[in-house]
Parts: structure tokens; C-alpha cells; sequence
RNA sequence: GCUCGAGUGGCGGAAUUGGUAGACGCGCUGGAUUCAAAAUCCAGUUCUUUCGGGAGUGUGGGUUCGAUUCCCACCUCGAGUACCA
């Protein structure tokens, strides 16, 4: 009977499908094993070769783990929402979720023919509303947090509230924004709601907040970084700018530290932590305050001077404050003579320009604000709440209101709270002035601070710029707004930026430093302001040495006259007042605790990390479960609401006004009524809300008695990763519909095991999980803060791309070149014999040039107007040719080419096959040339893409499990050859083979035990049996096949029939050829599947051997070997390698200075 | 530039705590079987050689009785990251 792989292979697969063999239970007595396969998308190309690698090494494991007993998970789901779904629809106007589901069709039938050991009554998938409710849940679980670092982990936001009330924010200790006013309780207590919700976003772990994006107007979306080149976007060649857009963050920012202490626990590939690490970036420093010196009276001069107000407008601001100062409210001028008169030892000004808009009163010395609200305020709560909003946040003041009447009738108690309000703000000394606040890893060396620099988006550059120096610093500043990141960042060498004009104080020395601007400086890092320290840092001496600034010296004994020394190690400081003679480290403690000695510094620990932008101006992806109020504030949706589904709209792309697709939806405001609520349309929203009448809702009449909610729902949609964040965790229970899952199953499977996946989520998908998987553990609701123990990268296969070399004739007169029609394919050998790839036909071999010559002549003869021209060759390397043309022994046939628009070319060329020249139109279907072939990524744009259907069909699932197990090791990128999958394909037969020894190949197996004097089968059985078994253990899947080739190979030679050792093997083999494994399984008379049979004991008793034959090693090289007893002593062995002849013969007389004998293993004789 | 990883036959790769380098497979060569082909089986296959042997794991050095394995320096390739103060 013959190996009838097809029929065996389908005939398992629909077994395990129909008796749902691999569906793992949620309540059993086995021992737990979670094994899972990184979260594909599902593309429309389908699987290609390299893909199925990772998921048949955890197959292996899974199945393995089953037969060692264990209650295996298992599953697989995919993560469909994605970008290729979506640009698909705006292409072609067909739904993502039709391109999708068509997409999963293919998967799974790829999948389903390779017999993975899925448990596929879990599968999710990520566009499925049922689970992106759950995803919507976590967003609104995120929302309804902070972080407190004094318990070090995320919280209620309600207890933040509770803490507001009683204590303002001034005491907590939590992660916000950096551009978090201080307020005390009474000022939290008297905010309006919307003050209230604006403050508590600066906490929530996810937040609305302004970021910069590229934007590129013209395609009307924001583009990644990698999407523009020279600062036009990629496709199109549109500009794109840098704009500030209102978008949903994470703060992950808030969970740096445990994200980077986490790494420690688990069992990941060191490559992959060292890139979270460095991608977390912690620094260890100091922040150090310097404070910035008014300009000198000579320069500018004069109250305005300092331009507080925008510049662009002042002439306007100024000319109307004068106006109001002229006129002031009855209110206005009683608080002023109050603040004049009181003696808060503090000086205000009255109507005075402040960024856009003219304030009532301020002190800028405290960056206190106080405004008096006429009658007019209570028609635009709106405007002032924008207008605080736009002073607190962006401009760092602290804004206080009182109203008329207030002033009028109660002075005593305004200008008390003024007071408190005052005692609230950090003191600052009595200083009045700017500050600029940097972060340093060198506090050691800051007395080598010669100027300082920040970035040209700085918040301080427009204030601090003197007059004189204003032209410069916006010419500059508006020069590299025009540059993209990227630009910014490739381009490294050229140094550039601006005066200020501005000088800071040296904290110790008190001498004058200059403040300067420069793009090497990053916004986005630290504070986007570096103290420079030339001497100390390259990057600061390159820019000193440019713009001619002084390189003082800090450093004993070392020569900074051409580089700067940034060595920390031999690092002696010197010219540094108490600093001088002490190393770095020394140094570094000192200099922070004089810092903080006179309030302008301490130590710092500072993350590169960012917070996650979470919106995505897509339509194929998870909507957020928001809207926005009436007064602009996001509010989460009910969670008995969810899930919020993604809307039907007309068309994918952003609407006119430049809104996301979203913006498309007819239907998208969300209205509510008590506890019922729906999505509507803006018209029956807004009829809704001004229609006084009994109200209906989905088609019920309701009571009024619950309060009318809603708006306009969020635009935008989640990223791609938001999916793909806790899937793993959905897995264990993926049908619950009222928890994202219960306690009971998550505290049976606690956590994945072995995770398998590629090396490219190691920033992405992988961070970002392990910040949602510790802020779910933070919440109670996960037992692990880490949510995989173990995780292998696999390796990608590459491809083997096939090329062809050719040589063409050409004809030139002067600039004109013009192909000759005349093509020859020949070898890689020649071609790279060639000295010139162009060149006169005679320096070509004689055959190639009398042939060119020919057909050229007769091109010539039949084309006039070349006919003068020269005759030339060009050699070159063809594009790719693609494989399917390709056969195993590398050929292809020339015809076949002609087809293919691409290829026609070669398809129509002639042929040199080393010895002679077989002409095109002598060729017939037959003829075959040879190409060479080069690794490249496997990858269709490449043209060398390997399909699995077509290995499968032709050498079964089990051959190509087995065969991409044994290309190398599971980690390593390794080429594919599919000539190479003969050698396992013959293996399965010879397995086949071993079980059917009876006549005419029939089924045969004997109970008797192994032939006497045969123990070699046990010992063959139980060396594969112990060989196996560490090898799945440590992952090295590759050297497993070729233990099954040897046990084989040794068995077969044996004849051995016996059951005794053809059934453990079956059980051996099962986890890497499940389908043959079953099939024998079955034909030894089994009647239940194998997946469950307990793995095959090693017994080290059949390996102890009596004999060992011992390499002879003469220094070392091993020049014969000799059998001997395995019992005899140290001293016997000498004396019986030392008595033998071939020692003799190689000692040549000579007496040996020392034997080593390591009984068991070698013996080595030296002299 | 920095960080990490890897260099072994014609190719993929093996060698578990330092102990017979090249297992296993592909390819290639020769043979058997066949009308022939496919398939299958057998033998050989690191290089070199005066057929005794000699050399050999990117290069150079070191430790050791013994190094693919450990240490130092360098070269090459791959991956990630990039003005991070």
C-alpha cells in the first residue's frame, strides 16, 4: 500500500474538524498550557511559504504538551481591521468587511490544510463587534484612570476627584501632563464642570490632547514619517506640514519604569528587550532651572519689552489696552486701587497684553491672572473658559475670576482668596522673570555650560528674542518648520541656528550664558532645551565651534582642542568650584545636591518614551465609544451601550472639510435619553434636543425623566494595535458577552506560556500589550502583570529569486542609443567574466560577437536610418523572474516566457548555453534555459513567492511541516529551496514502509517483542525517544527531524516490525506529521485519536553501552579510533592504547611527555 | 555612529558542561533496477596528497593535554535604532 498522502491528510483533517479533537476546556484537572501564534491579518495575497514557519513550531509544542498530559490552549483569530481592507475600498468602493471576510475564507483554508491543532470554536476577530466592545470597554476603563505613583499603579479617577476636592492637586502625587496648572481645593470646588473635565484629561490614562502630525493637505490625512520623502508626501508629491491636531493619547508614559522592570521576568529574546529597552530610553540626570535674565535697559527697554502679548497682533492688543485702561468698570477700578493699596508685595498690571488676549489684571512676576466678569461673561461662558483654558495650558498661567458684584460687595473676601491663590504658586524667590528648565545626564559638568540651546518650537523662543534679534530667529525658525522630522533627522552634519539675543544666569557662577536655538535640539525630548556643555558633548561642540562660541575646559588633563571628551569613566573634573578633583560619579551626586541646595535642580529620571497617539483618521477600524458634549468635553458612552458600531458611509475617504472618513456617516450623533439610547443623525439630534415635546426614541415613546444626553460622536478610529492588545486574554473566554472575561477562566490560564511571533512587533504590538495587560492587572481584573512567560521570534524564510544575465546588441551615433533587437542569455559565469558591462563586440567571446554582428548587420539592412550607427553590447542582470516559471534543476522554458508582458523580453531572446547558440526562432517548447538565483525577501513585488497549496498538493502537509522545521533553526532567517523537500518527503515514505513490511506492501506489524541480539531497536527507539524530547523542549525543532531520519534509517535497516517499537514512534513523530502519525495510529488498531497518547518514556537503561570505541588523539588531532570495555580503569586504557600498533606508528619512537584519559570519552597523548 | 546577532563543504545546516568537526538532508559522481523515464536501492562526496599522510570551522593572537565552543584585537554580513542632552 502506497503512502496516499492527499486522502490521509484530508481524511484527518475533517476527523479533527467534526470530533472538535483540539477544543480545549476551561475546567479540567490537567495542568494548563497556553500556546499561542502572534494575532495575523489577514491579507488578501494569502500564505506564502515563510508564514506557516512559526505556526507549525507551535503546533509541535501544543501537540507535544498534549502528550505529556497537559490541557492545552490553543487558539487562532485574526486582526482584521487594517489598512489594506480600507485602501481596497477606497479603490474599488467594496465594504472592508466583504474584502475581509473573503480574506479569512483563504486564511483558514490555508490553514486547515497544513493541520494546525487549532481550537477554532475560539477564533476572534478584531472587526467583530462582539469583540470590539470589549476593546471599546478597556478605552473607557482607561479613561477612568490615573496613575498614582505613590501606590505605583493606575487608580479610579473618581478617588483623584475625592483628593481634588478635600486638597486640590497640589499635594498628589500623579502622572500628568507637564502643563498641569496648580489649584487648591476651594479653586477645583468652584470650577464649572467643563474646567473640571478640561483638568481631569491632563490625568486620565487616555486623553484628548493637541500633538503634531505630518499633515499633508492635499491627501487629507496625516502621514507617518515614513510616508514622506524630501518633505513631499510619498505618493503624490503633495507638501505636507506640520500641524497640531486634537487627538486621543495613551499614557503609557505613566508605566516607563515597570514596562523596563518587567523585562526582567520573562523569557523573551534579548534582542527584543534590548529594543524595548532602548526604546523606553531611561536617562538618569538632573533638571536643572536656569533662570533668564532681563534684557539689558540699553536694548529695547521700557515695560513692553518683554513681549508678553502675541507678536503678531500687539500693535493691536496694546493700542486697545490703552483704550481700556482709560475707561475701566466701577469693578475694575476697586479691585485696582485694592491690589495697589493691600500690600500683597506684588507687583500687578492692569489691562495688559497677554498672549491673544488683554487681561484684566496680572502679576507677571507670579503668572497670576485676575479677571473681573461684567455682565457680558454670562453670555460667553464659552469664550472664557477657551480663553483660560488657552492661558493656563498653553501660556502657564494661573487664572482666577471673580464677578462684578463679588468685588463690589464683598472685597475683603476677593482679595483673600487672592492671597490663598498666591501661597498656592510656586514662589520662584521673588524672581519675576522666565525660567528655562533642562534635563541633563552631566550635572557633573555644568560648569562647562558656555551657552545654552533650544529647540526652535520652544514655547520661549517668541518671548525671550530680543528686538534686534527677532528677524534672524523667525527666518530660522519658519526655514526648519519646512523640514520633516525625517529630513531633520537624516540630515545630521549640517549645523544651523539662531541668537536669541536672551541670556540665561549660570545657577553657580551667576555669569551671563547665551541662549540660542538649534534643531539638533529636540522638541519633543526632555524639555526641548539643553544646557550645552562644549567640552563635555560632541554635538555641542560641533555647534560651538560653528557659531565661534568659547570651549572652556573641565576636565584635568584632557586635550579638547578637537573633539569633545565625553568619556565618563576617566572623567576628573576641574575650573568647577566644588566640583574640582572628583570623578563622574562623585561629581554628578555633588552637583545635584548644590542644586537643590539653592532650588534650581535635582535628580531627574527621564524616559524617551512618548504617549501613544491612539487616533487614526481610518475608517476600517474600532470606533471610540465617545461624543462630545455641549460644551466640547469628550464623554465616555454608558457601558451597557457598547458596542458602538462602525457606521455605514458612501464613500472611505476624508470628507471635503478634511473630517476623518467618519465624517461620512449620515447617522453619527450619539442621543440619549435615561437609559435608552442611539445612534441618530445630526438633524434628529438636533431636533431632539429643541424639541420640548414627548420625545421618542427607537420608535418608543419615553419619559422625560431622565436627563437628555449626547453629540456629535468622535471622527476618528482606533489604531491598529488597540485590537490586538488583550486578545490573548479574550481567548480564554471569548463568547462572554457580559465580561471581557470571567475570574474563573482567567485565573485557570493565567497567562500564554509560549508566545510565537515575528521580531517586528517588538516595539509595537508587544509594548503596548504589556502596558494594557499591567493597567488590567493594576484593576484587579488579570493575575499576571506580564502576559507571556516565554516568546520565541522565529525567523523569516527569504526567498530565492531566479535571474538571467544578457548581453544586447546595441547601435549608437553619438547621443542617440538604440536597442538592436538582439538579446542572448548567458551564464552568471560569463557575465562575470565580462571587464566591461558595455562595450565593442570584438571584446566579446567569438561566437557572441560574430552572432551580433550578423544580426545586427541584418537589422540594419532592413532599418536605414541606423544604418551608419555602431554596433555595441551591453550587458545587464534581468529583473526577477518569477519562480512558477522556474523548475527544481533551476530552468525554464523560453516559450513560456513569451506570455508574460513582463518577461516577453527573455521570452523572445537567444540562448548561449556555453558552447553554442541556439537561436530564438530555433527553440522549441522544449528548450530550456538555465537561470541563477539570489536571496531576497520572499515577497510577491519580488516575483519569488513559494505557495504552500502547491507543496501540499504535490508532497503532502506532513513533508512540509517536516521540511520547514529542518531549513535551520526556528530564530534564524534561512533561504527557501524547494528541491531540498525530496529528502523529508522520503523520509515519511520510509516511515510508511517500516509499518507496511508485509507482502505487497501491506499493513504489517508483529506483536512479538524485537529479535533477540536485536536490542538495538530499543536502543535506537529510547536515543530517539531522549534526542526528541530535548529537543522540542529547547525549541531546536530542526535537529528533531533529522533524529527521526537516523531512528528511521537504523530501523529500517534492522527490518524491525514490532509493535513494541513501531507504536512509540508513531506517538514521537505525531506533533511534527500529525496526519501519518494518526493514520498509522489507527491501522495499529487504535480507535480514538492520537493527539492524547501519552508521550513515550525514556528508559536510560537500553542506552548503557559495554563498549566505547575511543578516539586516539595525538596533540590533539584524532589520528585512529580503538574499541574498549566501558569498565576499564584509567590505567588499563593507557596501557592498552600505549600497546597498540598504530600509537607506535605514530609516536615514531618518541616516549610521550603526558597521557590524558577521560575514561568514557577521549584519549589524548602528548609529545 | 550605537546596540544586538551571525560567520563551519557546492547549498541548508549538525556538533548538549571545551573531548572523534562536517551528523541529517539537498546537490553532485558512479553503480543496480528499467525498453526508457520517474520512483527506489547501493557506494562515494571538506580540501590537499608522492595515498604514508597533511591541512582545515571569517582573520590574527591567547588560555588549555585538547578550542567551532572560552578570552583579546580585527574583518565581513545581517537585524534593530538613530542628533535622547
Amino acid at each position: 500500500m502506497n503512502y496516499n498522502f492527499n486522502e490521509i491528510e484530508a481524511k484527518w483533517q475533517k476527523y479533527w474538524a467534526e470530533n472538535q479533537t483540539f477544543k480545549a476546556d476551561n475546567d479540567s484537572e490537567k495542568e494548563k498550557f497556553y500556546v499561542l501564534d502572534m494575532f495575523p491579518y489577514p491579507s488578501g495575497a494569502g500564505l506564502h511559504v515563510g508564514h506557516p514557519l512559526g505556526y507549525i513550531a507551535s503546533d509541535i509544542y501544543a501537540r507535544y504538551k498534549r502528550h505529556k498530559g497537559f490541557n492545552v490552549l490553543h487558539p487562532q483569530g485574526y486582526d482584521s481591521f487594517g489598512l489594506p481592507a480600507e485602501q481596497y475600498a477606497i479603490q474599488t468602493g467594496q465594504h472592508p468587511a466583504i474584502t475581509t471576510e473573503a480574506n479569512i475564507k483563504t486564511y483558514r483554508r490555508q490553514l486547515d490544510q497544513l493541520g494546525f491543532s487549532f481550537d477554532w470554536s475560539r477564533e476572534v476577530r478584531t472587526s467583530d463587534p462582539s469583540y470590539y466592545k470589549w476593546t471599546q470597554w478597556i478605552f473607557i476603563q482607561l479613561f477612568n484612570s490615573w496613575y498614582n505613583m505613590d501606590t505605583d499603579k493606575a487608580e479610579a479617577i473618581d478617588s483623584l476627584i475625592q483628593i481634588f476636592e478635600k486638597e486640590g492637586n497640589t499635594k498628589v502625587n500623579a502622572v500628568c501632563d507637564d502643563d498641569t496648572p496648580n489649584i487648591t481645593a476651594e479653586l477645583w470646588n468652584a470650577f464649572s464642570s467643563k474646567e473640571k473635565q478640561a483638568l481631569l484629561l491632563k490625568y486620565r490614562l487616555t486623553y484628548l490632547a493637541d500633538t503634531e502630525v505630518n499633515w499633508c493637505p492635499a491627501l487629507g490625512t496625516v502621514l507617518a514619517n515614513d510616508e514622506i520623502v524630501n518633505g513631499v508626501s510619498e505618493r503624490g508629491g503633495h507638501p505636507v506640514i506640520r500641524k497640531k491636531m486634537t487627538q486621543w493619547s495613551m499614557r503609557i508614559t505613566a508605566y516607563a519604569q515597570r514596562l523596563l522592570d518587567g523585562l526582567d521576568k520573562i523569557d523573551w529574546p534579548q534582542p527584543l528587550k534590548d529594543s524595548q529597552t532602548n526604546w523606553i530610553g531611561r536617562s538618569e540626570g538632573a533638571s536643572v532651572t536656569f533662570k533668564v535674565l532681563p534684557p539689558a535697559p540699553s536694548i529695547g527697554g521700557g515695560e513692553h519689552s518683554r513681549l508678553t502679548g502675541d507678536s503678531s497682533i500687539i500693535g493691536v492688543l496694546l493700542e486697545r489696552a490703552k483704550e481700556m485702561r482709560k475707561n475701566p468698570t466701577e469693578a475694575e477700578n476697586v479691585l485696582w486701587q485694592a491690589l495697589r493699596t493691600k500690600k500683597l508685595d506684588l507687583k500687578f498690571r492692569r489691562q495688559h497684553p497677554i498672549y491673544r488676549y488683554i487681561v484684566d489684571f496680572v502679576s507677571l512676576e507670579k503668572n497670576l491672572i485676575i479677571e473681573v466678569d461684567g455682565k457680558i461673561h454670562e453670555y460667553q461662558l464659552d469664550k472664557d473658559a477657551q480663553r483660560t483654558l488657552e492661558l493656563e495650558q498653553k501660556k502657564g498661567f494661573k487664572v482666577i475670576r471673580f464677578s462684578n458684584e463679588e468685588v463690589l460687595n464683598n472685597l475683603e473676601d476677593v482679595i483673600r482668596n487672592i492671597e490663598q491663590t498666591l501661597h498656592s504658586l510656586p514662589s520662584g524667590e521673588g524672581w519675576g522673570g522666565d525660567t528655562i528648565e533642562v534635563f541633563t545626564t552631566r550635572p557633573d559638568t555644568i560648569f562647562g555650560v558656555s551657552f545654552m540651546t533650544l529647540a526652535p518650537e520652544h514655547e520661549l523662543v517668541s518671548k525671550i528674542t530680543t528686538p534686534e534679534q527677532k528677524d534672524e530667529v523667525e527666518a530660522y525658525i519658519e526655514a526648519t518648520a519646512k523640514r520633516s522630522e525625517r529630513d531633520r533627522m537624516a540630515d545630521v552634519k549640517t549645523i544651523t541656528g539662531a541668537f536669541t539675543g536672551a541670556y540665561a544666569e549660570h545657577p553657580f557662577t551667576k555669569e551671563r550664558v547665551p541662549i540660542w536655538i538649534g534643531d539638533y535640539v529636540l522638541a519633543g525630548y526632555g524639555t526641548g532645551a539643553v544646557m550645552s556643555v562644549p567640552c563635555g558633548d560632541q554635538r555641542d561642540y560641533d555647534f560651538a565651534k560653528h557659531f565661534g562660541i568659547p570651549i572652556p575646559n573641565i576636565f584635568e588633563g584632557v586635550d579638547i582642542s578637537e573633539e569633545a571628551f565625553a568619556d565618563k569613566d576617566n572623567t576628573v573634573i576641574a575650573n568647577s568650584d566644588f566640583l574640582n578633583g572628583l570623578p563622574y560619579k562623585k561629581a554628578v551626586k555633588r552637583a545635584i545636591f548644590e542644586l537643590e541646595k539653592i532650588g534650581q535642580g535635582k535628580g531627574k529620571v527621564n524616559y524617551r518614551l512618548r504617549d501613544a497617539v491612539f487616533s487614526r483618521q481610518r475608517y476600517w477600524g474600532e470606533p471610540f465609544p465617545v461624543y462630545y458634549d455641549a460644551d466640547g468635553m469628550p464623554q465616555m458612552l454608558d457601558e451597557k451601550f457598547l458596542p458602538l458600531e462602525l457606521p455605514e458611509v458612501d464613500k472611505y475617504l476624508p470628507t471635503e472639510s478634511g473630517e476623518p472618513p467618519l465624517g461620512n456617516a449620515k447617522e453619527w450623533h450619539w442621543l440619549q435619553y435615561g437609559d435608552e439610547g442611539k445612534v441618530v443623525s445630526e438633524e434628529e439630534f438636533e431636533r431632539a434636543i429643541s424639541d420640548t415635546e414627548q420625545p421618542v426614541l427607537s420608535g418608543v415613546e419615553v419619559g422625560r425623566s431622565g436627563e437628555i444626553k449626547g453629540g456629535a460622536l468622535e471622527l476618528n478610529t482606533m489604531p491598529g494595535w488597540a485590537g490586538s492588545s488583550q486578545y490573548f486574554n479574550r481567548y480564554m473566554d471569548p463568547h462572554n458577552d457580559e465580561e471581557i472575561f470571567s475570574q474563573e477562566a482567567i485565573n485557570y490560564w493565567q497567562d500564554v506560556d509560549l508566545y510565537i511571533g515575528g521580531s517586528e512587533h517588538a516595539t509595537g504590538h508587544l509594548l503596548y500589550s504589556r502596558f494594557w495587560q499591567k493597567f488590567m492587572f493594576d484593576k484587579g481584573w488579570v493575575p499576571k502583570d506580564e502576559f507571556a512567560k516565554k516568546l520565541i521570534n522565529q525567523g523569516m524564510i527569504t526567498g530565492e529569486s531566479a535571474f538571467v544575465n544578457i548581453i544586447e546588441g546595441r547601435l549608437r551615433n553619438g547621443n542617440e542609443d538604440v536597442s538592436g533587437h538582439c538579446q542572448i542569455i548567458v551564464s552568471k559565469e560569463l557575465y562575470e567574466s565580462l571587464e566591461n558591462n558595455e562595450g565593442m563586440l570584438g571584446q566579446l567571446p567569438k561566437k557572441l560577437s560574430s552572432f551580433l554582428n550578423e544580426r545586427l548587420s541584418y537589422h540594419q539592412d532592413f532599418n536605414p536610418d541606423v544604418s551608419e550607427y555602431d554596433r555595441y553590447y551591453k550587458a545587464f542582470k534581468s529583473t526577477q523572474i518569477s519562480v512558477d516559471f522556474v523548475n527544481l534543476k533551476n530552468e525554464f522554458r523560453f516559450l513560456d516566457l513569451i506570455d508574460d508582458p513582463r518577461l516577453s523580453e527573455i521570452g523572445s531572446a537567444h540562448y548561449f548555453d556555453g558552447d553554442n547558440i541556439i537561436p530564438n526562432e530555433k527553440m522549441t517548447k522544449e528548450t530550456l534555459g538555465k537561470v541563477y538565483r539570489e536571496v531576497e525577501k520572499m515577497s510577491k513585488s519580488k516575483y519569488n513567492v513559494v505557495n504552500p497549496d502547491a507543496i501540499c498538493e504535490e508532497y503532502g502537509a506532513d513533508s512540509l511541516r517536516l521540511y520547514e522545521m529542518f531549513l535551520g533553526p526556528l530564530e534564524q532567517s534561512k533561504p527557501w529551496n524547494t528541491a531540498g523537500i525530496t529528502g523529508v518527503h522520503s523520509f515519511l515514505k520510509k516511515l510508511w514502509r517500516l509499518y507496511h513490511s508485509g507482502p505487497n506492501g501491506e499493513f504489517y506489524v508483529s506483536d512479538a517483542p524485537p529479535k533477540e541480539g536485536s536490542g538495538e531497536a530499543f536502543k535506537t527507539l529510547h536515543k530517539t525517544i531522549k534526542k526528541v524530547e530535548e529537543d522540542i523542549e529547547n525549541f531546536s525543532f530542526n535537529t528533531s527531524v533529522s533524529t527521526f531520519m537516523i531512528c528511521v534509517n537504523e530501523l529500517s535497516a534492522q527490518k524491525c516490525n514490532s509493535r513494541a517499537i513501531l507504536e512509540p514512534l508513531a506517538i514521537l513523530v505525531s506533533p511534527y506529521a500529525p496526519h501519518i502519525a494518526e493514520e498509522l495510529w489507527e491501522k495499529l488498531g487504535h480507535t480514538t485519536s492520537i493527539a492524547t497518547a501519552s508521550f513515550p518514556k525514556f528508559e536510560e537503561k537500553y542506552l548503557v553501552e559495554s563498549s566505547k570505541e575511543y578516539p586516539v588523539s595525538f596533540n590533539g588531532k584524532m589520528r585512529f579510533t580503538l574499541e574498549l570495555p566501558m569498565d576499564m580503569t584509567k590505567e588499563e586504557i593507557e596501557a592498552a592504547v600505549m600497546a597498540h600498533e598504530k600509537t607506535q606508528q605514530q609516536l615514531q619512537g618518541r616516549t610521550p611527555k603526558k597521557v590524558i584519559v577521560v575514561p568514557g570519552k577521549i584519549v589524548n597523548i602528548v609529545g
